[in-house]
DNA sequence: ATTGTATTGCAACTGTGTTGCGTTTACACT
DNA sequence: AGTGTAAACGCAACACAGTTGCAATACAAT
């Protein structure tokens, strides 16, 4: 990492460390709560600029989950897609894809070169069906 | 429509009229530039608040198409993707969907009830490609 | 024409994310 | 260890999508 002429700084190495030890995709203002949590205070503008960083970097990759918020997560996972709760938000992985068979028919089709994809399914997870149940 | 006590405003007519015609995704402010090129001058609140309004009542639909601006697409297109140039932003569909059937699948493995999922396709489109070739 | 209420415009606000700039800090090199 | 330099930082101010409260207006039914 330090090829690149780029520092390691605590919030760099706490991100990293974050980012490799869950799977789970983290927006900015979650971040900014993990990392208060364990006794590092930074900038908002900081943790911008680190999560564009590491982004740019390869590092990790974002995820458009919620209409206006920005989640990031490692970029080391397989190729996976996610299952939204629309009752208490909570996130899980897929790791099935059967999209990827579509990239040939596609271009076939529309001439439209596939560079990623977005997969994500939005229902309840079996918690909240089970609240839901007992209420 | 009327029947629920709801009032037909030139902006709702326009707005109707627009998502009956195209079958693109809009933005509320593509939908402003729109109207005022026909010569309706409206508030964005006022474009907000009907957007959400057509969307609660089941009359479009929301598309995240950007990280951060929500898009509406006539709720009474056929169950479809979008294909999203990332070099012009245009915005085309793509029909098939395999997808449906890992719906028993993912229940019966994750007890998680999909309710509905997204499916984007990010890329270059013809035109960009060939843009692109000539440069 | 009158009236009740849905709809509108305006202004002020919220929240996510960005930018400019001066200061601090990590790290390489003496 | 001391020092120079560029990366990283904090702060303040900003940009932009979207929301809210409230008073004014417009629709449609009587």
């Amino acid at each position: 990492m330090q090829d690149k002429g780029l520092r390691i700084t605590k919030v760099r190495r706490a991100l990293i460390q974050l980012f490799s030890e869950h799977s789970i995709p983290y927006t900015a203002n979650q971040i900014e709560k993990k990392l208060f949590a364990i006794g590092i205070l930074v900038n908002k503008t900081t943790i911008y600029r680190e999560l564009q960083f590491l982004s740019q970097n390869g590092y990790i990759t974002e995820v458009y989950l919620h209409s206006n918020e920005i989640s990031y997560e490692s970029a080391e996972l397989k190729h996976h897609h996610h299952l939204v709760c629309e009752s208490c938000g909570n996130v899980d992985d897929v790791i099935n894809c059967l999209v990827s068979e579509l990239n040939r028919e596609i271009y076939q089709k529309k001439k439209f070169k596939i560079r990623t994809h977005t997969l994500e399914f939005y229902g309840t997870c079996a918690k909240c069906a089970h609240i839901k149940h007992i209420k």
